[in-house]
Formats: C-alpha cells, sequence, structure tokens
DNA sequence: TAGCAGGAAAATC
DNA sequence: GATTTTCCTGCT
C-alpha cells in the first residue's frame, strides 16, 4: 500500500524513531524502513503528511496512526510536563517526539535483552533474532523477517539463540517465549490492568507464580509505556538517572543522593528504583512516562 | 539488602 | 590494542 497521513498535531517521524524506544527501524536516505508487526514499512515526513508505502494491507493508514499514536496531541503532554527548565527545553530540542505503540510481545522480549547493552549492540541482536528465526518477507525486491512468534523462540536451541550474540540473555528470552507460548500469560490480559497491577503481573507478583526471567522493573516499565500504553510508566535506566542526579536530587531523598552523587557509577538497587520511579510518577502525573522519553533524550544528547 | 557475575559489542583511552 | 562502558537482572 501506499498512502499518505495527516499530521494534525506536532510529530517528528525522526526524534521518534531515534529515540531509543525501537530497533527495528533504519535510515536508508531519504526514507526510514521499519518491519513492524510482520509486515515491512517505508515511511517519511513531508511537512505535515507522513507518507507511507507498506508490503501489506494490514498495514493501512490507521494501523499507522495508532502505531505513532498520532490521534493523540502532544501538546496537551507537553502543557503537563513542560512546567520546568529542563523539560520546556526538551520539549523544544525534540518537538514533535512521541511515545508509539509497538507489539507487546516484540518490545517486552527486546528489552529483557538490553541488560548490560547499548543500542546499536540490541538492534544487532534483534536483528539476527529475526533473520534466523523470524518469517521471511518481501517488499520492492529485498528480504525482510518479522519478529518472531513466541512459539519459535520458545522451540530455539540454547545454542542457536547463543549464536545470535545474545550471550548470558539467550536463557531469559527464550523462557519468557516459553511463559507466553505455553505457560497461559497473556500480555493482552495484562494490559487491561492498571499500571501498578500490570507492572506487578509482569514482575510475576500476578497470574500465578510465573517468573518471567530477565524482566526486572525497569525492563517492565519499557514495556508498559512503549506496548501497553501505560503512560505514567517512568523507567530509569543509567541516562535517566544520571539526569535525575543533576536535575531533580529531590526524587532521590537526601540518603541515596549523597551515596549515589559519590558514586561513580551509579546504579539503582530494585527497592530504591521502585521508590524513585514512583516518586517520579508523583511529580510528573500521568504522563510521566513522556517526561522520562524527553528528559533520557535531553541526557543522551550531552549538554 | 548489598555485592557480584554475566558475554560480547561498542566506545573510549 | 587494551580497557572501560554498556537503556540491568538473578543469584548468593
Amino acid at each position: 500500500m501506499d498512502f499518505t497521513v495527516g499530521l494534525e498535531t506536532p510529530f517528528s517521524l525522526d526524534y521518534t524513531l531515534e529515540s531509543g524506544q525501537v530497533f527495528r527501524w533504519d535510515n536508508r536516505g531519504e526514507w526510514w524502513y521499519g518491519v513492524v508487526s510482520g509486515g515491512v514499512v517505508k515511511a517519511r515526513q513531508e511537512g505535515d503528511t507522513l507518507r507511507c508505502v507498506t508490503s501489506s494491507d494490514r498495514h493501512d493508514s490507521s494501523f499507522m496512526r495508532a502505531y505513532f499514536r498520532l490521534d493523540e496531541d502532544v501538546e496537551l503532554v507537553y502543557a503537563s510536563i513542560a512546567k520546568d527548565d529542563l523539560l520546556r527545553r526538551a520539549a523544544q530540542r525534540f518537538y514533535g517526539m512521541r511515545l508509539m505503540s509497538q507489539e507487546r510481545w516484540e518490545c517486552l522480549a527486546t528489552f529483557s535483552l538490553a541488560t548490560n547493552s547499548n543500542i546499536p549492540r540490541i538492534r544487532t541482536m534483534v536483528s539476527q533474532l529475526c533473520r534466523r528465526f523470524g518469517r521471511p518477507l518481501q517488499f520492492e525486491g529485498a528480504e525482510y523477517h518479522a519478529f518472531p512468534d513466541p512459539e519459535a523462540l520458545a522451540a530455539a536451541s540454547p545454542q542457536d539463540l547463543r549464536e545470535c550474540g545474545l550471550g548470558y540473555r539467550a536463557p531469559f528470552i527464550r523462557h519468557i517465549a516459553k511463559c507466553l507460548d505455553e505457560g497461559g500469560i497473556d500480555l493482552g490480559e495484562v494490559a487491561l490492568f492498571d499500571y501498578e497491577q500490570a507492572r506487578e503481573a509482569l514482575l510475576s507478583k500476578l497470574l500465578g507464580t510465573k517468573v518471567l526471567l530477565g524482566v526486572g522493573p525497569k525492563v517492565a516499565d519499557c514495556a508498559l509505556l512503549f506496548s501497553f500504553g501505560k503512560d505514567e510508566a517512568f523507567p530509569i535506566d543509567v541516562w535517566v538517572l544520571r539526569a535525575l542526579l543533576e536535575h531533580y536530587p529531590e526524587l532521590l531523598g537526601t540518603g541515596l543522593g549523597r551515596r549515589l552523587a559519590k558514586d561513580e557509577k551509579p546504579r539503582l538497587g530494585r527497592g530504591d528504583y521502585l521508590r524513585v520511579s514512583a516518586a517520579a510518577r508523583e511529580k510528573f502525573g500521568a504522563y510521566a512516562g513522556y517526561a522520562q522519553q524527553y528528559i533520557y533524550a535531553m541526557s543522551r544528547s550531552g549538554p
């Protein structure tokens, strides 16, 4: 399909796809190429329209509107979160950057690979996983690969997964795949819960005793924010933590703040993570996740 | 709860 | 080239 989508509210395709929430989009010249929900999408922004060429009829205008969350007005988000100097500058600097709505399984699986890693590496790992286990897709004479289904990764041998460069993360993603494939965990049901309940479910405090290996509070928050529509989720990675230390030390509390300020490589333990992210939700409100995304972008873009 | 290991790519020195 | 860092979690 070849179509354009009208952009009635501020949107930046570049800032959105470069914001570290997705790993399967490539910028090649004038176009971005992505593999999304079992199809290939080529997109580019032309002023206040988004031009899309897709491999499948399922990926139509309403699909893309939902994927990029274009029916929401990010100006309302700015009105809600841009209440201090840092966030006002962030909203200007990354004007139009959006949270997206990804596929839940892919998002959860991908972020379980993100521990002790970096964005280029996560892209490599996911790309190899898809090439080896994903369904092949044809688009404009080239071959692409869908993100593998849980069944495919549940059936994969640990050795095969390791050969995708996953290292010690290989058992994590395989275990998550098994839980979804045969363990009776339905992410669609989890999405119906409110934020707190959904997080508890992913952290295995609900839905029986299944433990999703490799899913701690940070990975759970990323999945909830990027694919479950939980805009109050506030993932704290090393970049956000550095920004909190510099700009929002009150969220850490004096004791923790002092300790981390001395540390060369500040990290949050599980208990501290939960306390600080709760404080951030309290401070930034219903769009705390948007605040996090802009703080993250500012933190990574340097001073 | 604190401390540590973990595999390998990427960034930095 | 060697060393350090990397969108952290699991285990002890």
